[in-house]
DNA sequence: TAGATTGTTAATCGATTAACAATC
DNA sequence: TAGATTGTTAATCGATTAACAATC
């Protein structure tokens, strides 16, 4: 490698697996702070949680915090980090598109602050549901969607509905302004560049478990 | 590499990232099979789902079918194939553990049993609920989990509580006889060997949506 | 037949894990 | 100080992608 090639090697993504792991480590040091404890060691967390210490330190390296050799990282310090670094601090406000099962958990969760996210409306074809709330945000038309994401900046969409909807319904948001889709439908969205798509999609989850358990009982 | 070495190579397990791409394109087919297509190729297929054609042809390659060349592979016979690969046509007893928003929203789905899961009792703690049904499945006092789950042979355990309860209830399937365990709380299960555990986090999921956005906001 | 697609091996890429000097 | 832990480089591992002969 030449020294110009060395200089100019650019600033990496964060690795997905990094950013998937980066939240359990922040539930494990809530449950921490919660203690009174006020530092911890990358080897702690990497027992605790059934990983190696060295990706652990790496995962937290990427968040920009350094520790100390000997204590570790100090809790408060860490949370803060891992909260910026994953954009839990700025509370950026949603639109939820489908008010079915689903929907209306997501909408009672009422812990998705903690997690940056603020549904300010919700959506549906439903009339018997349009007008009223579920858990204190309003249901409005479908109609209304396009013009209120670019009155109101919106950013981020959750889809909700049945699988059939759900292009339309990123159809729409798109339409509206929307720079990313947390997708629920079990369906595989296309949506132009610079649209993100992050499906949450159980039944990949649950492939794996049951995969694995029927591989299991086989062996016994 | 010696011949022996060669001849004793095991059998790999399936990866995870093959797992959870198997019902993305499930769900891809059974949408073609709507349209009357016959067969597809992995070309089409990783088109389609913007992945690259070889590994779409790997990971159809562990469910265990053959294709032919220039036309790809039968569609409904990749269906099953797959559906048979997941253990998604023999239907699993499951407990589900926790009746709040999201417990009632997976009871309510319906679709489960197009998965292999069927939900033939969910439990909790409040009084309230104990006794009555929700969607048809009843819910019963935590204090018959235990029996319960012994004398059905239940291997599936679903994990819908809040975080401070998660590990108790995992510990109460567990005495139960569980296998697996589809953890929806934001929690690290600490369980013996052999005890299967996939999480089902939408923090995770989360985190990578709004840590890009803010990556990609930041580049505007 | 010609050409598209499979099945499979080899090359590449990226993430995980090991090793270890620096440091508190 | 001695020893545990960090930060970082190197080695390993595994998954993805490229290449291409076999085949329908």
């Amino acid at each position: 490698m030449t020294k110009t090639e060395k200089t100019n090697k650019k600033i990496k993504a964060t690795p997905e697996p990094t950013l998937r792991r980066l939240p359990r480590y922040l539930h494990l040091l809530k449950f921490l702070r919660e203690t009174g404890d006020k530092s911890v060691s990358s080897t702690y967390i990497a027992k605790e949680l059934g990983f190696d210490p060295t990706q652990v330190r790496k995962d937290i390296e990427y968040t920009g915090i350094v520790g100390r050799p000997k204590t570790g990282f100090n809790i408060v310090e860490l949370i803060s980090s891992i909260e910026e670094f994953l954009n839990w601090k700025n509370i950026t406000d949603a639109f939820l598109v489908g008010t079915g099962s689903l929907g209306t958990a997501m909408l009672g969760y009422g812990r998705f602050k903690d997690y940056g996210l603020n549904f300010v409306a919700a959506f549906d074809n439903n009339e018997m549901k349009i007008g009223k709330t579920i858990h204190e945000t309003p249901v409005l038309s479908m109609e209304k969607l396009v013009d209120l994401a670019k009155r109101m900046h919106i950013n981020i969409g959750v889809i909700t509905v049945p699988a059939f909807a759900a292009q339309h319904s990123a159809d729409l948001l798109i339409e509206g302004g929307i720079r990313a889709i947390w997708n629920f439908a079990p369906i595989h969205l296309k949506v132009p560049e610079g649209v993100l798509v992050e499906n949450a999609q159980l039944t990949q989850s649950l492939a794996v478990l049951t995969h694995k358990l029927a591989d299991a009982i086989s062996k016994d």
